[in-house]
Parts: structure tokens; C-alpha cells; sequence
DNA sequence: CGCATAATCAACCATCTGGTTGACCAATGG
DNA sequence: CCATTGGTCAACCAGATGGTTGATTATGCG
């Protein structure tokens, strides 16, 4: 699998945020981790080496226990991704507008004029539905 | 299931994102999605019902076509989520910086002093290791 | 030393996921 | 009317996921 999948993947269990948001408050160990939720304790330290095989997270060691910390600058490439498609259909949203204020007369696909019908179902313009 | 969590789900597939990406573009009927790809029509479509659910897609329809839309707003709160806890994790990290800046000399734990250890094993200051 | 603590490993289980094939439904268009 | 097109539904399958319990490995402490 790949980073960005990985990552999301990760990130859609809601214990794994959980456990992603408490740790930019600070550095835990897994039994610090696991204390709140009604889990095993391994079931955490299971959830903690998914963040770790997504880079999310990272462990140290100190005697028995294995301090983990959030790597957090991970997030900024999944950061990217969503804002530049969120951004491109924004974008597109925009000029649809403007084209529509221009030729302010169509009833045909009213919200989404756009749309690109498959090249051999063509017929004259204007003539659909 | 949550929704940020469905989301996040979604989007944690390869094929989905590019579903995404190329929607990101303007609608598209389900067989013009399914085209590029080597799986099976039936797939796409599943891969579509998933993204619909996570709320990131909808569908018109148009005599047998049912044109995708992408449903962009709805990364916004994902990109939110992100940013405030990279935003948070990487304060303390400053505020962190600030602190060995200042009593800079510490050699425990080098990287991490934020690190709270439980309270049963606390010993003198300075005394850790 | 010997016990308690922190964490992982291993096996197991139920459920979800991503894909398949085959049947079916709805609308178009000659 | 009926064949074609676009799409969904249903059943099935292999593999991943999220949890469990039990055993094992290190380390610290009285």
C-alpha cells in the first residue's frame, strides 16, 4: 500500500484520532495511551503500530516503557491532497458561474452544464432531454 | 461508523482518490469513471456507493447515465481536523525549543523533557536514569 | 533473588473490504 | 418491439482489520 493511503487508513478509526490528538499535547507511553479507553492493552499497542507503519508515530525507549511520539509533520502531504482537489473543484465551481451569468438562458443541465456526454450520443445543441 | 471516519475510510483507496481527483474536474457517468481502470463496472460502482456514503459524492440522474458529482465542501472539515493537531503538536514543539533554549543544559531526555512520566515513579529532579 | 510493570508476540475469531460473476432493471433508439 | 446501453443488486471469495486471551520478554525495585 501506499503513504497516502496508509495514512488516511490510519487516521479512520476514531481511537487512532484520538490517540493522534492526544499525543500533540505530548509525548505517552503505550499504557498512558491505553488507560482511558475500555480496551486490552494490546489492542492499543496494536493501534499504535498502524500510526507507527503509517510514519505517524514514532517510539522511543526508556526502560519498560516505550515513549511514543507524533511525527506530526506527516500530515502536511495529506494536507495537500485534500486542499488541492477541494481547491480545483472550487475553482471549476467559480468559472461554471461565470459562464452561466454570461449565457444567462439555458435550461438545459442547470447546475451542472459541465458534464461531458460520451462523444457518440452527441445530438444537435440544445436537444437534450 | 462517524463520519469524519467514513471519510477518511474513503479515501484511504487508491482508486477512490483518483475517483476524487478526476471528478475534481467536472462529472462524470459511472462507465466513463470505470473506463481507465482494469477492474470490472460493477467495482467502480461499488468504490462510487462508498465515496457517496462518506457523503463526497453525489448523483444526478439522466436517463440511464447517473453523472458523479463531487461534493467538495465536505474535505473542508477533514482538512481541519489535520491542521489542528499539526498546528498543535508543532506549538509545543516551539514552546519546547523556547524551554531548552533556556536551561540549556539537560541532559535528560534530550529531545522529549515534555514527556510526563506516572506519578507513582516520581523521583527527585534531575535524578531520571 | 524474585515479584511487579510495560510491552510485544501469537493464535484465534467475527466482521469489513475489494474484488469477482451472473442476473436483473430502466431507458434509448433503430 | 426488442436489442443495446448504463447501472445496480446479490452471492460469493480471499485477505485485511479490530478485537480477544494467553504466553513471553525486558526492566526496575524491595
Amino acid at each position: 500500500m501506499d503513504q497516502l493511503s496508509r495514512t488516511f487508513a490510519a487516521l479512520a478509526d476514531p481511537t487512532r484520532r484520538d490517540l493522534v490528538a492526544r499525543l500533540s499535547a505530548g509525548d505517552a507511553s503505550v499504557a498512558e495511551l491505553a488507560a482511558p479507553y475500555a480496551m486490552s492493552l494490546q489492542a492499543v499497542s496494536k493501534h499504535v503500530a498502524v500510526l507507527e507503519r503509517a510514519g505517524l508515530v514514532s517510539k522511543r525507549r526508556d526502560a519498560q516503557r516505550r515513549p511514543v511520539h507524533l511525527e506530526a509533520e506527516v500530515l502536511a502531504p495529506v494536507t495537500d491532497w485534500l486542499e488541492l482537489y477541494r481547491r480545483r473543484a472550487e475553482d471549476r465551481f467559480q468559472r461554471l458561474d461565470a459562464v452561466l451569468a454570461e449565457l444567462a438562458a439555458d435550461e438545459a443541465y442547470p447546475q451542472t452544464a459541465v458534464f461531458a456526454r460520451p462523444p457518440r450520443n452527441t445530438r444537435p445543441e440544445g436537444m437534450n432531454r
